[in-house]
DNA sequence: CATTTTTCTTCACCAATGGTGAATAGTCAT
DNA sequence: ATGACTATTCACCATTGGTGAAGAAAAATG
């Protein structure tokens, strides 16, 4: 048991009032937080939660217990953070390699106040949608997104999963009607991001059962911005990661199709060389990129 | 990293002045010390600790940080400390299968202690060299010396490793001469532990050099005790783990010869059902076992 | 009251982690 | 100058911790 991982798992079961609602909070599965609680209640020999699978309420013991550890966690975090003025702030010039569609969605609008924070560094940022090759075109990260990562020597941090939707405008969906299953797709129109594992066959799965579909259309292209373009105009349906289109799904300009079935998941990652000698900038992205990520 | 580990093993170093040391302290190697420190830097992005190979001192965050993650550790202690009332108490009846000379040698001594601090506990302990098979003869845990452990599926939780030593009575030393080096031992009259799984040959490591030696004697014991008893009366020279001799040696009854070779090691587990509920008693009786057999 | 939904638990699995031995470089004591 | 000891680094590997899936249970819903 990792008795800090299993105290802040603690601290956030209590505070949220479940195990599945920390487990969401904390990034975990449910199965992690039953276990790290399950662990630390055995490390302690007392049990500190009383649980059903619907509620659960602390016991005197964990009540107790609940008050220190928040405490103990806070001054943690304070001596962490009271090393700031000391530490080596981040400097010089950092040079990234990101992917297009992502940094302009996702991490863009945050970039001049992660820089604003770090007046002495400098950000030489290169959107490419090819896997660069950090070392020798001198990046000191890159980040890819990918639903594959290819093995490498490089060290993948991973900062986020977001799952892919097929959407559609709704003019287009009044013109052509609704996919009511996988297989209807063979008879749309469908947007192909050239970029991707899956430009011609998307596939599916519910219930444990797995679909793949050959799918076709007028309109390929390696952007995932132009993809929501012709999304937006009606041009057809597109597999596309949720990120991307989170607003328009809210404002209502594209809708969700076969929403009960699930698809590949985009996973993004931050590559860089070495997990020793992290420099004071890289970590400072690093820490940025989580931060900014983790929410999406 | 484990933070926590992180955290400790930096008080360590601080209070006692080097790696080194905290190393021993903390029965940790060298190399772990200096990886948790060096991770610790990279996680604040702070120097703590200048260091040359034999000198060290804290920087000005060391002397800061050790101050308040001292104090940090010490409420955290305390937070698990303070629930020892409203822990369950080990109670019932613990069974113990436990090697012979190693129970008696190393734990004997301690176990009124360790039943007195837990009145509601019962401990049938069997000494036993066999294999006992846990399940079966309904054991809660067993004790194995064993310079080599089964596989199983069963936990098995590694207590201490000793070393073996030769060694033999001065009178006998002076009555045969002292062996220089491991193929004199031909020459000589040794004392067999035939439950160990170096019965007739010792094998001996110097600078990558690995010898194997057959030895003989007129002496075949299933016992340690009585090899230490042999010893003593100048009946030979013996492989004998460490811990069963030191008093002898540092009395003067014993003198160790061939001190620059290493041999086998005896390592000592605790062996157990399940990683998981585990109960209090077999619980306490391991942490005993730990604070027992750490400082062996 | 039956069914559905959601939660918590458990297990086998596996990727990630942390400790190690060995080798090396450096520093202090002799 | 040499020896002894310490700290660092690396490749390796045993252990660990998170996971998906399945199952059981309990609360919500109709």
């Amino acid at each position: 048991m990792d008795r800090l991982t299993a105290l802040t798992v603690f601290r956030h079961v209590v505070e949220l009032g479940s195990f599945a609602a920390a487990a969401r909070h904390l990034n975990l599965s449910p199965a992690a937080v039953s276990k790290n609680i399950g662990e630390l209640e055995a490390h302690l020999a007392v049990r500190l939660i009383n649980r059903t699978t619907r509620r659960m309420s602390l016991t005197e013991a964990g009540t107790l217990y609940y008050r220190q550890i928040a405490r103990v966690l806070d001054e943690l975090e304070e001596a962490d953070s009271s090393l700031g003025p000391l530490q080596e702030s981040p400097r010089g010039l950092l040079r990234v390699s990101a992917p297009l569609t992502l940094t302009l969605v996702c991490l863009s609008p945050a970039l001049p106040g992660f820089l604003s924070r770090h007046p002495d560094l400098t950000l030489d940022l290169r959107l490419d949608d090819r896997r660069v090759n950090i070392v020798e075109e001198g990046f000191d990260i890159a980040i890819r997104a990918s639903d594959r990562l290819e093995d490498s020597s490089l060290v993948a941090r991973k900062l986020t999963t977001t799952a892919h939707v097929v959407c559609a405008a709704p003019a287009y969906l009044e013109r052509h009607g609704r996919p009511r299953s996988p297989e209807d797709l063979r008879q749309h129109s469908c947007i192909q991001f050239t970029l991707s594992g899956h430009v011609d066959d998307w596939t599916f799965s519910r219930r444990g059962q797995t679909v793949r579909v050959p799918i076709e259309g007028r309109y390929r292209v390696t952007s995932s911005l132009a993809v929501r373009d012709a999304l937006r105009a009606g041009f057809g349906l597109s597999l596309i990661p949720l990120a991307y289109v989170r607003d328009d799904l809210e404002a209502g300009r594209l809708e969700r199709v076969l929403e009960e079935w699930s698809t590949v998941d985009l996973s993004v990652y931050a590559v860089y060389p070495s997990r020793r000698h992290v420099v004071p900038k890289v970590r400072a992205f690093l820490d940025f990129l989580v931060a900014e990520l983790e929410t999406t």
